[in-house]
DNA sequence: CAGAACTATTGATAAATACAATCTTATAAA
DNA sequence: TTTATAAGATTGTATTTATCAATAGTTCTG
């Protein structure tokens, strides 16, 4: 048999199909009539099968052409989708944009930039992974993300980052609270108080429920200061953010809290801020992607504008 | 741009795709890795878009290869299913076989082969179309059928016929209603009766209802004798040949009947022909189709075994 | 840092494609 | 009939395209 016949013979028998005359056609695709003659000769001995009845009037299709020119539309329709598919997805119309982010930048970060990339771009049909750190960057090895936003520095010679942003782990009271247990709060709001190491376990702490990423990130702070929790007065443990934030507001105890979950925070200004020598609360904000791999244009703005954020 | 992409660039692409390799694909597609590489260079230089991340240990589909792939399968399947199409239609297991016929074939003689047309190819469609005879012609020259069996040589340069068959008007008569006036039947089935035309009208006359086209043919060939339906005795109309017959059968006079039809008939040896003198019953039966359309094969196949029916 | 494995590039060659000119055929008109 | 006309088929030729072998360039791996 010849080779398999291509969309260029597809295309002269339906365009005869349609107009009924090879020289019509011709005219049609910008061709000559003997090209089409090729054409149509070279896909019935394909097919081996006569396709068009040749007729001064009217070229007309067989029984086997009728048969054929169902699949010969679609095979061609088919195409165009193909093309139409990737002019959308190429102008950031269409297609997916998944993003994974850690607890933090996933809940304080990444959805106002979405929301932003969404605007631009309506069709677009955006997935947010929130999880911790690990699987995160597990489901951008496995490419069902395209880009993270973790709070540290991922390594990996597969991966590459960039810093965005810096987040803090805020430990924060009320002045009530620093005034019952024998602190001077300042007055001003973005004031910070000094407080030794020592002095700290005069407070009750409030701690985030276990597995918490806040929770786990201050007690390993608090660790390389050499305190534990036990060694607070008293310890409060609460679930989620919002309770925790709501229990310093009462003046129940000092608690720790992402700067960035504390600046969408209502009323945390009501708090103040302890500063702790050795506390080293700093963390990298970091957009990680896998090297080599192309973005998807919507990604690309996503990087875009998570990089403006930095500067 | 470029020229628009085939199926060629395709095929490389859903295969690297598959494999995760431009040499793996070459390897299965029996080319060598550079046509692979063009190809897909081609490909995508014309839609503008990396489709492909390139990498030591395994090639992945960048996001605008994930957007292309399942409409590239999709077009490449579309492709096979056009063949597959074909291949069945030449082996006649697939595809409608559109033929017609006027009253007589079309009731008593196309049904039969198309039966035995079917038999060999269970898969096909059948579409039988009766009419009359101009009705038929019509569908025929429209294109709404194939082949026409009909009963009369049919004119036009546009059209090619075959008589495959003769039809005879024959008339009928219950021995015992030929003795009740005045004939003497003959004894055997086989034997005609030889009537002169005064004679026959001291027959009660039994015709089919108004539009048959056996009534029209009998009428007219009556006339072409001399005669007409209100010289005889009496006459009955009856609705359809079933009632014609079981009406002549219990000897309620004389009928016309189609030789076709009256060979199907159970009983119509009970009766006895009248041979008429001047009476030229004989019509072809003629296979009628279009000049320069080619036939699908079941309908070769028809026109096969009805040819062999005039042998 | 060298080797291994993969893709990109290059240049020569073979194949296909397209067009112009011409032939053949079928229909319509004289 | 003959002739004119229009459509498709055919042929020859120039051009483009596709393919492959050889090779260069890259990127991981050990």
């Amino acid at each position: 048999m010849e080779e398999n016949f291509g969309l260029r013979e597809l295309e002269a028998f339906v365009t005869i199909a349609d107009c009924g005359s090879f020289t019509e056609a011709a005219r049609r695709l910008l061709l000559t009539q003997p090209t089409i003659s090729l054409r149509i000769s070279s896909l019935e001995k394909s097919l081996a099968a006569k396709l068009l009845d040749r007729s001064r009037s009217r070229t007309r299709l067989t029984p086997a052409g009728k048969a054929l020119l169902p699949h010969a539309l679609a095979t061609l329709r088919k195409r165009g989708e193909a093309m139409e598919a990737i002019r959308e997805f190429k102008e950031g119309r269409k297609g997916p944009l998944r993003v994974g982010g850690s607890s933090i930048p996933g809940a304080y970060l990444l959805p106002k930039y979405l929301a932003a990339v969404q605007d631009r771009h309506p069709g677009l049909e955006l997935q947010l992974q929130v999880g911790d750190t690990d699987t995160v960057l597990a489901s951008l090895r496995a490419g069902e993300i395209e880009l993270a936003v973790v709070g540290r520095r991922a390594i990996g010679r597969d991966l590459q980052t960039a810093e965005i942003d810096k987040d803090r782990v805020l430990a924060l009271a009320a002045p009530r609270c620093l005034r019952n247990h024998g602190f001077r709060p300042p007055r001003k709001r973005a004031a910070s108080l000094k407080v030794a190491t020592e002095e700290l376990t005069r407070l009750p702490l409030i701690l985030r429920e276990q597995g918490s990423a806040t929770r786990d990130l201050a007690i390993k702070r608090l660790a390389d200061c050499g305190i534990r929790p036990a060694d607070f007065a008293s310890l409060l443990e609460v679930p989620g953010n919002t309770v925790a934030l709501q229990a310093a507001l009462a003046g129940l105890g000092l608690t720790f809290l992402s700067a960035l979950a504390a600046r969408e925070a209502m009323g945390v200004g009501e708090l103040r801020t302890l500063e702790i020598p050795g506390f080293n609360s700093e963390r990298p904000i970091t957009l990680t992607r896998l090297k080599g791999r192309t973005l998807s244009p919507a990604a690309m703005e996503l990087v875009r504008l998570l990089s403006n954020e930095s500067s």
